[in-house]
DNA sequence: GTCTATATTTGGATAGAC
DNA sequence: GTCTATCCAAATATAGAC
């Protein structure tokens, strides 16, 4: 028994009823997708959906596991020693962001996110922890970790971390809208590396 | 006849519909407002809501035709005018956006906007072209004006409205989300002033 | 203008044959 | 594990009496 892992070695018929429920409710969310659409998309009637997963919302479950999952989380020290860098380290920050923008199944989760924020209180509360303080923390002690050396004006790095993420957010949304329909984001993709050459020279000593 | 304007001198069950469509589809959404909730809430039966609108998307329609429309625009003139102003013009923009924040109607319209904006077209584009485009015409020829008169740095008036608008919106963002469940908005509602604070302090000459 | 009754559709979910 | 058949609930909408 070469492959006894799990037990079951499947069709894949789960997998393809992930992968189309990813599509649709990022795309439509929670209300707008029914379970008639996502077997009917798979190519399976409702009721064989129903061997895989124990009801719609464990299918939603599944899907959304992963919307705070980033996959390009900076460690502590790494931040400190970037940090000492400067424009260098939001260059870098930045990178980041901008690759989760433009990551399909990242974007997929901020779609998701965005159209169950309003309607979800749980993922409110989460949208504040995971995507807003996480951020902010690491950019505050980056431009703590500036501020002491010289490198940029004293303030509040919080502050200035606010100042810097806020932007970064719009950006994202907005490209997230564009994409929505398949419009052109050529000049607010680039709208990320001018938003640090700014910000630099703004906070810079 | 003392009052024959527009013919029908209501109940006022029109206006209780629409007063009621409007916290629901505001709070839950197209798919998440059902006729027979709206109706139940009016204390009438759905039948009933039918005399007064074609249909669900009517009422809906009724209640977002609002949606872009801001009470506090800037004329033209004034913006040139203000903007030799510099710091207080920002002031003055930031102090009207605060208050469509915490304006109870705004509010809802920015809540319904932020719901729909990923499952409606239509609406990202006018969102574009209205929410976005607008807000950065005004802060552009503000700051053109101000760097013209050697009130800020020179630079691409553009991406300084940018800059400045992003933050706006992502505290706009924030404190909707906060407000949806009753959680104060203390520190974030002084965000507004620090931000034009900092931003100020930034771009000065 | 509101009610009762009803038509129709859509969506979530289960039973049981194969 | 998939299918057919079926059930049940919820939702949009209409007809016709009052």
């Amino acid at each position: 028994m070469p492959e006894n892992r799990e037990t079951k070695k499947r069709s894949g018929t789960k997998e393809k009823i992930l992968k189309t429920a990813i599509t649709l409710f990022c795309n439509h969310g929670y209300k707008g997708t029914s379970v008639r659409k996502i077997a009917s998309n798979v190519g399976i009637r409702e009721s064989a959906l129903y061997n895989h997963f124990k009801n719609k919302e464990e299918v939603f479950l599944e899907v959304a596991k992963n919307i705070f999952n980033s996959p390009f989380a900076m460690k502590e020290e790494e931040i400190k020693e970037t940090a000492l860098r400067g424009k260098n380290f939001l260059q870098k920050f930045v990178m980041q962001y901008k690759m989760l923008t433009f990551d399909k199944q990242s974007e997929n989760m901020f779609k998701l996110l965005m159209i169950e924020l309003m309607q979800n209180k749980e993922l409110r509360e989460q949208f504040m922890s995971d995507f807003h303080n996480k951020n902010i923390k690491t950019l505050s002690e980056a431009f703590f970790v500036m501020m002491q050396n010289g490198l940029v004006r004293s303030g509040d790095p919080m502050m200035v971390a606010y100042e810097f993420l806020s932007t970064l957010f719009y950006i994202r949304f907005q490209i997230t809208l564009l994409r929505f329909d398949a419009k052109s984001t050529d000049a607010l993709a680039t709208q990320f590396e001018k938003h640090v050459d700014i910000f630099w020279e703004s906070i810079k000593l």
